[in-house]
DNA sequence: GATCTAACTCCAGTTACATCA
DNA sequence: TCTGATGTAACTGGAGTTAGA
Protein backbone atom coordinates (compact mmCIF):
# COMPACT_ATOMS: atom_id res chain seq x y z
CA UNK A 1 0.00 0.00 0.00
CA UNK A 2 2.13 2.39 -1.18
CA UNK A 3 -0.30 5.72 -0.49
CA UNK A 4 2.62 7.98 1.12
CA UNK A 5 1.46 11.30 0.13
CA UNK A 6 4.26 13.26 -0.41
CA UNK A 7 5.00 16.62 0.12
CA UNK A 8 7.63 19.55 -0.67
CA UNK A 9 5.94 21.97 1.51
CA UNK A 10 7.77 23.66 4.03
CA UNK A 11 5.42 23.24 7.02
CA UNK A 12 6.83 20.94 9.73
CA UNK A 13 4.25 19.01 10.19
CA UNK A 14 3.18 15.07 11.47
CA UNK A 15 0.56 12.54 11.04
CA UNK A 16 -2.28 12.69 13.92
CA UNK A 17 -5.12 11.03 13.90
CA UNK A 18 -7.77 10.92 16.63
CA UNK A 19 -6.22 8.31 19.32
CA UNK A 20 -3.28 8.96 18.16
CA UNK A 21 -0.93 11.60 19.60
CA UNK A 22 0.32 13.86 17.31
CA UNK A 23 3.89 13.95 17.26
CA UNK A 24 4.08 17.80 16.43
CA UNK A 25 4.90 18.70 20.40
CA UNK A 26 5.53 22.39 19.97
CA UNK A 27 8.01 23.69 22.22
CA UNK A 28 6.64 25.47 25.24
CA UNK A 29 7.44 29.07 24.69
CA UNK A 30 8.24 27.98 28.35
CA UNK A 31 7.05 31.30 29.34
CA UNK A 32 3.90 30.56 30.54
CA UNK A 33 5.95 29.74 33.29
CA UNK A 34 8.92 31.66 33.16
CA UNK A 35 9.04 35.40 32.47
CA UNK A 36 5.68 36.24 33.24
CA UNK A 37 6.36 39.32 35.20
CA UNK A 38 8.56 40.79 32.92
CA UNK A 39 6.18 39.99 29.89
CA UNK A 40 3.89 41.90 31.86
CA UNK A 41 5.75 44.86 31.99
CA UNK A 42 6.49 44.94 28.19
CA UNK A 43 2.77 44.21 27.47
CA UNK A 44 1.62 46.89 29.59
CA UNK A 45 3.44 49.87 26.51
CA UNK A 46 2.79 47.85 23.33
CA UNK A 47 0.90 50.00 21.16
CA UNK A 48 -0.11 47.72 18.47
CA UNK A 49 -1.12 50.42 15.95
CA UNK A 50 1.99 52.41 16.12
CA UNK A 51 3.00 53.07 12.55
CA UNK A 52 6.95 52.56 12.24
CA UNK A 53 8.58 55.31 12.02
CA UNK A 54 11.31 53.87 9.57
CA UNK A 55 10.30 52.48 6.86
CA UNK A 56 13.51 51.21 5.37
CA UNK A 57 14.39 48.44 6.84
CA UNK A 58 15.63 46.10 4.77
CA UNK A 59 12.55 46.35 2.40
CA UNK A 60 14.05 49.00 0.72
CA UNK A 61 10.91 51.10 0.49
CA UNK A 62 8.93 47.63 -0.17
CA UNK A 63 8.30 47.88 3.95
CA UNK A 64 5.23 50.45 4.49
CA UNK A 65 2.31 50.24 6.27
CA UNK A 66 -0.86 51.26 4.12
CA UNK A 67 -2.29 53.26 7.46
CA UNK A 68 -2.42 52.62 11.18
CA UNK A 69 -4.85 50.56 12.42
CA UNK A 70 -7.01 51.75 15.09
CA UNK A 71 -5.78 50.92 18.76
CA UNK A 72 -8.20 49.64 21.10
CA UNK A 73 -8.13 52.45 23.56
CA UNK A 74 -8.81 54.44 19.98
CA UNK A 75 -11.76 52.05 19.34
CA UNK A 76 -12.77 51.99 22.27
CA UNK A 77 -13.02 56.02 22.95
CA UNK A 78 -14.87 55.80 19.17
CA UNK A 79 -17.45 53.62 20.28
CA UNK A 80 -18.03 55.96 23.45
CA UNK A 81 -17.90 58.89 21.85
CA UNK A 82 -20.39 58.53 18.64
CA UNK A 83 -21.34 54.46 18.49
CA UNK A 84 -20.01 54.74 14.92
CA UNK A 85 -17.77 52.42 13.20
CA UNK A 86 -14.96 54.04 13.83
CA UNK A 87 -12.21 54.44 10.88
CA UNK A 88 -12.09 51.63 8.55
CA UNK A 89 -9.13 48.76 9.75
CA UNK A 90 -6.27 48.49 7.71
CA UNK A 91 -4.01 45.36 7.24
CA UNK A 92 -0.41 45.62 7.29
CA UNK A 93 1.63 43.70 4.70
CA UNK A 94 4.91 42.08 5.62
CA UNK A 95 7.76 42.83 3.32
CA UNK A 96 9.36 39.28 1.61
CA UNK A 97 12.02 40.19 4.16
CA UNK A 98 9.80 39.84 7.00
CA UNK A 99 8.50 37.35 6.14
CA UNK A 100 11.65 35.28 4.92
CA UNK A 101 12.44 36.16 9.06
CA UNK A 102 9.92 34.92 10.65
CA UNK A 103 9.44 31.94 8.51
CA UNK A 104 13.20 31.06 9.21
CA UNK A 105 12.54 31.78 12.77
CA UNK A 106 9.45 29.14 12.55
CA UNK A 107 11.22 26.80 11.24
CA UNK A 108 13.42 26.29 14.15
CA UNK A 109 10.73 27.23 17.01
CA UNK A 110 7.32 27.17 16.58
CA UNK A 111 6.65 29.21 19.61
CA UNK A 112 8.45 32.79 20.98
CA UNK A 113 9.46 33.82 24.77
CA UNK A 114 8.96 36.86 24.99
CA UNK A 115 12.92 37.79 24.93
CA UNK A 116 12.83 36.28 21.62
CA UNK A 117 9.73 38.02 20.56
CA UNK A 118 11.13 41.16 21.62
CA UNK A 119 14.20 40.46 19.69
CA UNK A 120 12.53 39.49 17.20
CA UNK A 121 10.44 42.40 16.74
CA UNK A 122 12.77 44.92 17.19
CA UNK A 123 14.62 43.38 13.93
CA UNK A 124 11.66 43.15 12.07
CA UNK A 125 10.27 46.52 13.30
CA UNK A 126 7.68 45.38 14.27
CA UNK A 127 5.18 45.81 17.21
CA UNK A 128 5.83 42.56 19.39
CA UNK A 129 1.97 41.75 19.28
CA UNK A 130 1.95 41.51 15.36
CA UNK A 131 4.91 39.07 16.01
CA UNK A 132 3.18 36.84 18.31
CA UNK A 133 0.13 36.89 16.01
CA UNK A 134 2.09 36.03 13.20
CA UNK A 135 3.32 33.21 15.14
CA UNK A 136 -0.25 32.22 15.96
CA UNK A 137 -1.71 32.54 12.54
CA UNK A 138 1.66 30.64 11.31
CA UNK A 139 0.39 27.45 13.96
CA UNK A 140 -2.62 27.77 12.93
CA UNK A 141 -1.93 27.28 9.08
CA UNK A 142 0.89 24.89 9.97
CA UNK A 143 -2.18 22.90 11.81
CA UNK A 144 -4.34 23.17 8.84
CA UNK A 145 -2.01 21.71 6.04
CA UNK A 146 -1.26 19.05 8.23
CA UNK A 147 -5.11 18.43 8.61
CA UNK A 148 -5.87 18.39 5.01
CA UNK A 149 -2.67 16.33 4.27
CA UNK A 150 -4.13 13.65 6.75
CA UNK A 151 -7.53 13.82 5.05
CA UNK A 152 -5.76 13.49 2.03
CA UNK A 153 -4.05 10.36 3.54
CA UNK A 154 -7.30 8.73 4.87
CA UNK A 155 -8.88 9.35 2.03
CA UNK A 156 -6.59 6.96 -0.15
CA UNK A 157 -6.04 4.67 2.55
CA UNK A 158 -9.46 4.93 3.03
CA UNK A 159 -9.36 3.83 -1.01
CA UNK A 160 -7.47 0.93 -0.66
CA UNK A 161 -8.60 -1.05 2.13
CA UNK A 162 -11.86 -0.97 0.40
CA UNK A 163 -10.49 -2.49 -2.40
CA UNK A 164 -8.54 -5.02 -0.12
CA UNK A 165 -12.23 -5.48 1.12
CA UNK A 166 -13.65 -5.97 -2.50
CA UNK A 167 -10.63 -8.75 -3.10
CA UNK A 168 -11.19 -10.45 0.31
CA UNK A 169 -14.83 -10.53 -0.47
CA UNK A 170 -14.14 -12.37 -3.97
CA UNK A 171 -12.26 -14.43 -2.50
CA UNK A 172 -14.70 -15.96 -0.51
CA UNK A 173 -17.65 -15.80 -3.24
CA UNK A 174 -14.34 -17.99 -5.03
CA UNK A 175 -14.08 -20.29 -1.79
CA UNK A 176 -17.52 -20.76 -1.57
CA UNK A 177 -17.79 -21.80 -4.87
CA UNK A 178 -14.94 -24.21 -4.81
CA UNK A 179 -16.12 -25.64 -1.67
CA UNK A 180 -19.53 -26.57 -3.43
CA UNK A 181 -17.42 -27.94 -6.34
CA UNK A 182 -15.17 -29.85 -4.61
CA UNK A 183 -16.62 -30.57 -0.70
CA UNK A 184 -13.96 -33.87 0.23
CA UNK A 185 -11.01 -32.20 -1.13
CA UNK A 186 -8.77 -29.82 0.80
CA UNK A 187 -7.70 -26.45 -0.07
CA UNK A 188 -4.27 -26.10 0.26
CA UNK A 189 -3.87 -24.52 -3.05
CA UNK A 190 -0.73 -22.43 -3.01
CA UNK A 191 -2.16 -19.46 -4.93
CA UNK A 192 -4.85 -18.92 -1.97
CA UNK A 193 -1.92 -18.99 0.90
CA UNK A 194 -0.28 -15.88 1.93
CA UNK A 195 2.94 -15.40 3.38
CA UNK A 196 2.92 -12.25 5.37
CA UNK A 197 5.82 -10.43 4.16
CA UNK A 198 7.63 -8.87 7.83
CA UNK A 199 6.79 -12.12 9.91
CA UNK A 200 7.45 -14.71 6.44
CA UNK A 201 5.39 -17.08 7.91
CA UNK A 202 1.93 -17.86 7.23
CA UNK A 203 -0.07 -16.45 9.32
CA UNK A 204 -2.53 -18.62 11.69
CA UNK A 205 -6.12 -18.44 12.03
CA UNK A 206 -7.15 -15.44 14.21
CA UNK A 207 -10.75 -15.08 14.90
CA UNK A 208 -10.38 -11.54 13.41
CA UNK A 209 -13.70 -10.35 11.59
CA UNK A 210 -12.94 -8.65 8.53
CA UNK A 211 -15.25 -5.58 8.14
CA UNK A 212 -16.49 -4.02 4.98
CA UNK A 213 -15.78 -0.59 5.40
CA UNK A 214 -19.09 0.36 4.00
CA UNK A 215 -21.44 -3.00 4.56
CA UNK A 216 -20.22 -4.06 8.18
CA UNK A 217 -18.63 -7.45 8.48
CA UNK A 218 -18.19 -10.06 5.74
CA UNK A 219 -20.29 -13.63 7.25
CA UNK A 220 -18.83 -16.22 5.53
CA UNK A 221 -19.05 -19.64 5.94
CA UNK A 222 -15.87 -20.71 4.34
CA UNK A 223 -14.31 -24.20 5.81
CA UNK A 224 -11.81 -23.97 8.84
CA UNK A 225 -9.55 -25.22 5.61
CA UNK A 226 -10.59 -22.72 3.60
CA UNK A 227 -10.03 -20.10 6.39
CA UNK A 228 -6.25 -20.59 6.08
CA UNK A 229 -6.15 -18.43 3.06
CA UNK A 230 -8.57 -15.91 4.27
CA UNK A 231 -7.36 -15.52 7.66
CA UNK A 232 -3.93 -15.00 6.72
CA UNK A 233 -4.49 -12.38 4.52
CA UNK A 234 -7.15 -10.50 7.55
CA UNK A 235 -3.71 -10.82 9.66
CA UNK A 236 -1.87 -9.82 7.06
CA UNK A 237 -3.91 -6.93 6.37
CA UNK A 238 -4.05 -6.55 10.58
CA UNK A 239 -0.77 -6.25 10.52
CA UNK A 240 0.04 -4.11 8.20
CA UNK A 241 -2.50 -1.65 7.16
CA UNK A 242 -3.80 -1.33 10.51
CA UNK A 243 -3.55 2.40 11.40
CA UNK A 244 -1.79 5.30 8.51
CA UNK A 245 -0.27 6.90 10.91
CA UNK A 246 2.24 4.32 12.17
CA UNK A 247 3.51 3.58 8.73
CA UNK A 248 3.57 6.87 7.77
CA UNK A 249 4.52 9.75 10.02
CA UNK A 250 6.05 11.92 7.65
CA UNK A 251 6.86 15.51 8.30
CA UNK A 252 6.40 18.06 6.31
CA UNK A 253 8.89 21.44 6.13
C1' DG B 1 -1.77 25.06 52.50
C1' DA B 2 -6.08 26.69 50.10
C1' DT B 3 -8.30 30.22 47.62
C1' DC B 4 -8.77 34.27 44.76
C1' DT B 5 -7.39 37.33 41.35
C1' DA B 6 -4.66 39.50 37.86
C1' DA B 7 -1.76 38.87 34.08
C1' DC B 8 -0.34 36.25 30.74
C1' DT B 9 -0.35 32.64 26.84
C1' DC B 10 -2.51 29.77 23.51
C1' DC B 11 -6.04 28.27 20.37
C1' DA B 12 -10.24 28.31 17.51
C1' DG B 13 -13.09 30.97 15.13
C1' DT B 14 -14.08 35.21 12.89
C1' DT B 15 -13.54 39.65 10.59
C1' DA B 16 -11.88 42.60 7.26
C1' DC B 17 -8.50 44.30 4.14
C1' DA B 18 -5.35 43.64 0.03
C1' DT B 19 -4.51 41.37 -4.02
C1' DC B 20 -5.36 38.83 -8.07
C1' DA B 21 -7.71 36.56 -11.94
C1' DT C 1 -13.67 49.12 -13.88
C1' DC C 2 -16.14 45.72 -11.31
C1' DT C 3 -16.41 41.41 -8.86
C1' DG C 4 -15.71 37.10 -6.52
C1' DA C 5 -12.08 34.20 -4.59
C1' DT C 6 -8.19 33.85 -1.88
C1' DG C 7 -4.59 34.89 1.51
C1' DT C 8 -3.63 36.63 5.76
C1' DA C 9 -3.16 40.33 9.48
C1' DA C 10 -5.73 41.35 13.24
C1' DC C 11 -9.44 40.69 16.56
C1' DT C 12 -12.39 38.13 20.01
C1' DG C 13 -13.52 35.10 23.55
C1' DG C 14 -12.65 31.15 26.24
C1' DA C 15 -9.51 28.01 28.63
C1' DG C 16 -5.33 27.02 30.99
C1' DT C 17 -1.20 28.41 33.74
C1' DT C 18 1.41 31.04 37.01
C1' DA C 19 2.57 34.28 40.64
C1' DG C 20 1.37 37.16 44.28
C1' DA C 21 -1.84 38.61 47.93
Amino acid sequence: MSVLPTSSTCLELAISIPGFVSSQSLPSSGDHTGNGNGMRMMMKDLDINQVPTDSGGGGGGEEEWTTTVASREDEEEETNNGGASGPPRKKLRLTTEQSRILEETFRFNHSLNPKQKEDLAMQLKLKARQVEVWFQNRRARSKLKQTEIECEYLKRWFGSLREQNRRLQKEVEELRGIKVGHCDEPLHSASTLTMCPSCEQVAAATSTTTHDIDKGPIRTTASATNQTSLSSKVHTIHNHSRHPSAAFPHKIH
